[in-house]
DNA sequence: TACTTGCTGTGGTTGGACCACATGACTTAC
DNA sequence: GTAAGTCATGTGGTCCAACCACAGCAAGTA
């Protein structure tokens, strides 16, 4: 076993038992490795591996915020490894665009209306709202990334915290796909304006409790964009029977 | 920006322009390190969460098998920060289970009868057939391995690249729930011997392209599972609308 | 009481050294 | 000429010692 994994390990066994609960801090780096008996350095190895994986945030200085926490945020964690492997072009952009279906439409169907991430997904399409006359490359981005960070408040409405770190780490890629795809786009600010009374309808239906029709919406909301920027035609997605 | 993030800032690029395609080296981590100016301590931290991404793998020694090479394991990315998550409980497996339903129903909806996975999973179920008379820990453990096996095939067979990364990461922690779930079971024998049944039985319906059979057969079999162990009750789980 | 100063402990980074390993080229013995 | 053994080379794996920047806290000082 390489040297770096005796501290995964020790760490892992320390989160399973409870030892080291959320928000607690791990031993210093020079205690760790002594304790371990390994060099600092493995364990600044692993160290950086929980903190790609969201499970530690570290911070210099000294005092209680210092230090190497433990933490819980799966979705950055997911995001980037995901981020890699699209980099890598192993995960085409119409799979991203099948799963998002899948995993929102799963989720708007089973939001609960009293859910607080729908409140910030209120908040989040009224920001939009003041962008949505912008043409420039600046503001366009901004839209998308309200736009990538309403539809993961959404799915959080869920209560699934699998399928919200899921959706977490797709947010990225969304994200970039969105951005690129807008230069296939006539106008942006139609485009815009049609989004927006999309997200509008669905927020609505969640709201009222409707999750069929919000269901229904956010399908056609994300295919639409798909399919208005020339990429039509990718597998069905109607539910399994 | 930390030292180490130069390197995976570079790697990324260096990815998503196809100069690093997938199957070829890195360079050494002396020379990367000279180039981008940073040490070698820094370099081997960047290797190392793209390792446990599954972006890279180092081997040691030299000759063509040798030195850091790209590859392409989203799976075993996601699944390690997933188990880590799971650790400190952030994960509920009731999250998990009814997320694999929602992968596994969708997938079985749209498996391609004629895909390669489908016969390793076939492969998969005449292995478990072996096992399903014995009642000792270490056959029981593996009978579970070779389930989770049989339904991440299972999944690769609807093609999209994304599901399959999302249903790999989530086999360790399927295989460890089931295997603790064990002890809730009155007899062993008799449940590996219905979960085999239900095994055939869906993987005929996906061969003879029957995706809606396969996908209620699915649904069933995972909850009867969770169900059998004395964990019912998790959120309903039909497709929307 | 309020400010300044320095101490302490934290992670961040570096360079160097050595090890284990796998390969391939070279040397040697037959 | 062939076969076996040997060594050089380059790779990642590990460790150490040192230094830096940073944040907080306590002691000293006005």
């Amino acid at each position: 076993m390489r040297s770096h994994q005796v501290v995964l390990t020790w760490v892992e066994e320390q989160l399973a038992s409870g030892e080291l609960p959320v928000g607690s801090r791990l031993p210093a780096e020079r205690m760790l490795a002594e304790r371990l008996a390994v060099s600092r350095t493995s364990v600044r190895e692993a160290i950086r591996i929980l903190e790609a994986m969201g499970v530690v945030r570290s911070a210099v200085g000294s005092g209680p915020e210092a230090g190497t926490m433990v933490t819980a945020d799966p979705a950055t964690a997911l995001g980037s490894a995901l981020r890699l492997h699209v980099a890598t072009s192993h995960l085409p952009v119409q799979d991203i665009v099948a799963t998002r279906v899948l995993l929102e439409t799963w989720a708007a169907a089973r939001a609960r209306p009293g859910a607080p991430s729908l409140a910030l997904a209120a908040a989040l399409l009224q920001e939009m709202d003041e962008l949505a006359d912008h043409e420039d490359r600046r503001d366009i981005d901004a839209f998308l990334s309200l736009d990538a960070r309403f539809h993961v408040a959404l799915a959080e409405a869920a209560g699934n915290a699998v399928v919200s770190a899921m959706m977490g780490s797709l947010r990225a890629a969304i994200q970039d796909y969105a951005g690129r795809l807008t230069a296939n786009l006539p106008q942006w600010s139609s485009t815009a304006a049609r989004l927006r009374g999309e997200h509008a309808a669905i927020l609505a239906a969640v709201n009222a409790g409707d999750g069929g029709t919000a269901a229904a919406l956010v399908a056609e909301h994300i295919e639409g964009y798909y399919h208005d920027a020339g990429l039509g035609g990718f597998p069905s997605d109607d539910p399994g029977s």
